[in-house]
DNA sequence: CTGCTACTTGAAGTCGACTTCAAGTCAAGC
DNA sequence: GCTTGACTTGAAGTCGACTTCAAGTAGCAG
């Protein structure tokens, strides 16, 4: 693997590798069979992990936070090379397709940001006006009033008369 | 409630507010459940709902939004006033603790974002420069090399010799 | 009144990501 | 060689947020 190949003392326990990657011998066994991760066995049966283990977890985790499940996780793990570094290219494209995911959530972030502005200035007073409302009534909101829609969806449908924020 | 009050046909069956809000009837009758939202009974038991539930459903779609649990909703939602509008300085206090909840949201994105854009560049070959891997090893990566933790907790320990990303 | 769809209920099921449990085995220090 | 703590297994449990189901009732058009 590298200078010299792992050694025995470059294996880990289950509970070594739960300390240092921070997640459950549990949830680590979880992993192993879901495929994320794997181990060899020592005689007695207890599995021993290799450092690149402490890696694989690593791209598993940083998966999870950009929104993917374990499965897709695994399917972007699985096109990587198992006993060697990526190339250049092979780590760019899952890195650029994360990068673009990040960039959706914090757009969307960013939009529900703005709304939450808007709605501290009108006080929610305004039935036509109010942003989070319209955000809810998704088939209601139309005519004249500004529609701001917290979701992606786009609506249409009868504005109702006027009414306050009744918490 | 606004200004005559809410006629019979501004009362919203449980498809209806389905229809408007974009949740399922058995999601809103889920969340009457759990006390989010109120409905008031036909002669023959059936739920009717005035509008402002549409605005109550959309505070909690808003919430989630932000990260909040339906029980986490319903404690905000229960210090709105119930039948008149919040007032600029109640719903400053929701809107102001929303609004950092979702530029900490932000911030970790960020963070993320800027780690894999470092491993675009390193290509992960380095153990103690990458950034990915130093995430996981949360209790290992120490010593000389530079160490940005994907998570907020701090680490500290032995740092290995070196090895590549395998896959 | 008929027929139809929308509605009612409580209980049970689902999904993802794990955790907990019970009963037993391994590894290592003294 | 004994003790102690870490490890093994499969099965079942948990949690949040709903959905699905079955069997029955309401509301309304014609």
């Amino acid at each position: 693997m590298s200078v010299h190949g792992p050694s025995r003392h470059d294996l880990l326990t289950i509970g070594q590798l739960a300390d240092r990657s921070g997640l459950a011998a549990s949830a680590l066994r979880y992993y192993e069979k879901l495929g994320l991760i794997h181990a060899t066995r020592t005689t007695g049966n207890q599995r021993r992990y290799t450092r690149g283990t402490l890696r694989r977890i690593a791209f598993v985790r940083a998966a999870q936070r950009v929104g993917l499940s374990l499965d897709e996780a695994k399917v972007a793990l699985d096109r990587l090379p198992e006993h060697r570094a990526p190339s250049g290219a092979e780590w760019d494209g899952v890195a650029q397709s994360w990068q673009s995911r990040i960039d959706e959530q914090i757009a969307e972030l960013e939009r529900l940001k703005a709304k939450l502005t808007g709605c501290i200035g009108c006080g929610c007073l305004s039935l036509t006006r109010c942003s989070l409302y319209n955000a809810a009534d998704r088939a209601g909101a139309a005519g004249p009033g500004a529609r701001y829609l917290l979701t992606r969806d786009p609506a249409t449908g009868p504005e109702p008369s006027g009414a306050t924020f009744t918490g």
